[in-house]
DNA sequence: GTGAAAGCGCTAACAT
DNA sequence: ATGTTAGCGCTTTCAC
């Protein structure tokens, strides 16, 4: 029992091995007849192509990556979902690599594409990418990126991503409307665009409603307990605060605990709204108001964006932005409580 | 500017391509100055190996695969975690492959796996899954298969479950003692070893506490519109019915959208136990009480696992069941309420 | 429409 | 400690 491959096919077959080749990639250059032979004996041979090998001789590997923080988050896992759809109907395949918010490991990830081991990029940056040399050099490399919710300001390539800025007025909106005068908001890493983005959507609600406020920007890290405390000491510090919009599904978690920790009932002393992706948002106590993106498919938007890229061999995947809208959903976190 | 491989470092430093090959891989064969002046060169080219030249070279591609149903519920996304996490460690490659709960895809996915695209497998299997003889076949050619939480009961090889069965006991004893006289489980598909495992728990403590009944389980299905309305449909359907443990993160939602509708409280009227493993358990209206699988550290064992039968050649992956306890925590969706 | 042959870039005996 | 030499299994010109 010889292990099943093209030569063997071809001696079986009386055929060359790049018959079988061209038969199995149903190239238009052979005969029906004899690619029925061949696919018949593959399947009663159970051949199974060698992928590497495949990979190897025609420099593509159908195989895309994807580089993304974390999968805590709904976002990133229906973002997985909506990725691994598209690639699985068209036949790619999909790496995760995790980034744990961390540059350097980005970095290192980015570098060991260079490889040739996967043909194109799907990726969200980590909280602490400032510098975006590894992804331009990647790129440079030939090999396609394409950002999905969280992308990097200064590099040319498609990108897909929510109304973060306009979501988050609509979001700060709806509070300062529910009788909210002094909000804050939880973000994290402030250099990312979309942290910006969002935190810009939310300046501009206050001013249009003649709000000025200052240190209203909470700036989060990784651990929830440290972070709830974080909010727990600005409530307290600041006792006016009646609004929260939290720009994280994580962050949730944090404003209900420190609420309930000082004792602050929600909507009735506390607003909340937040970015969140979960189907427990309705069954929250109390049920939240969010901002949910579109997660599913700004996952399937990116990767279909890629491998569009990828089938004409000149891989120009010019600056193009595709914006799903995120849609608030409002619930009783900001029921209005004369 | 040549590419920059193997035989091009050769010529710079008048080696021979398995000297360079050899240093790269810290061989014990290659003297310590040679090994310097390769890696110096290697990293001042920027030499990438090129993947599937080596895998195909050495037909060990470093690289695993992670079968899952879906990467909805926290279970699965916090499973990749611990996955990725040894699998980086150890320089080997994720690829995920998502069966959505569909055995013929399964079936396709592991088929393919034959290519020696993979060096092992890490999976759960899905709900469909009752034959299994694509897993066994894919195990007859030498690659390695872990379970993690859902096993296939008819395979002999290496799983990392929870104990499953004495965690759905302890939780329904749970209900009983809170004065819940008439309990409904809900289940997905009862051919799941795993779900079984857990029936069993719930009938066992039934039985010690006299109580018999009958038609109390729920097969659930995959949307949880649907889910809902069956569980609406089933409390409508007997009103004595005051305590529900679910056996899915997702039905969570749905016990308790039904629960609302038919303005029916938790935990006055009926009260809610879940396997959960979301951090928003302690949010929920009311806070959840939650049986919580150790996810990442499940993940993780099995990857262990899946690795360290990688290192020796012979791939001898015994029947090793590596049982991680989940954790009941009481909240007030049992809160006693006389 | 089919075949011959030269790689793809690396690994791994087998030599020395 | 280093070199020689076959592959690994498939793709892909270039012939016919």
């Amino acid at each position: 029992m010889d292990k099943v491959n093209i030569k063997r096919l071809a001696e079986e077959l009386k055929l060359s091995t790049s018959t079988i080749s061209r038969a199995l990639q149903d190239s238009y250059q052979i005969g029906a007849e004899t690619k029925q032979r061949v696919l018949e004996l593959a399947k009663k041979l159970n051949y199974q192509p060698n992928a590497h090998a495949s990979s190897l001789g025609s420099r593509r590997s159908k195989t895309i990556a994807v580089v993304i923080p974390e999968v805590f988050d709904s976002y990133f896992a229906l973002a997985i979902n909506g990725i691994e759809a598209v690639a699985q109907a068209r036949g790619y395949h999909v790496l995760i690599y995790l980034t744990h918010e961390r540059l350097q490991l980005e970095q290192e990830i980015l570098h060991a594409f260079q490889s040739g081991r996967v043909d194109g990029v799907v990726m969200s940056v980590s909280a602490e990418t400032t510098s975006t040399a590894h992804i331009q050099a990647l790129r440079a490399q030939g090999v396609p990126v394409v950002f999905f919710d969280r992308a990097a300001d200064d590099i040319d390539t498609a990108r897909v991503t929510t109304n973060d800025a306009e979501s988050t007025y609509q979001g700060t909106c709806h509070l300062l409307e529910r009788q909210c005068t002094t909000l804050v908001l939880l973000s994290i890493s402030r250099h990312l665009s979309i942290s910006r983005q969002r935190i810009e959507g939310y300046r501009r609600a206050l001013a249009e409603h003649g709000i000025s406020q200052r240190d209203d920007v909470i700036d989060c890290g990784q651990d929830p307990e440290a972070n709830c405390e974080l909010v727990k000491n600005t409530l307290e510090a600041r006792p006016g605060i009646d609004g929260i919009i939290s720009t994280v599904e994580m962050l949730t978690e944090s404003a209900y605990q420190a609420c309930a920790a000082l004792h602050l009932r929600i909507p009735h002393d506390v607003k909340v709204v937040s970015f969140y992706n979960a189907r427990s948002a309705a069954i929250l106590n109390p049920s939240l108001t969010t901002i949910s993106q579109p997660a599913f498919e700004m996952g399937k938007t990116a990767a279909t964006l890629l491998l569009k890229a990828l089938r004409n061999p000149k891989s120009t995947l010019v600056a193009e932005n595709v914006v799903l809208p995120s849609v608030l959903t409002i619930r009783n976190s900001t029921t209005f409580v004369g």
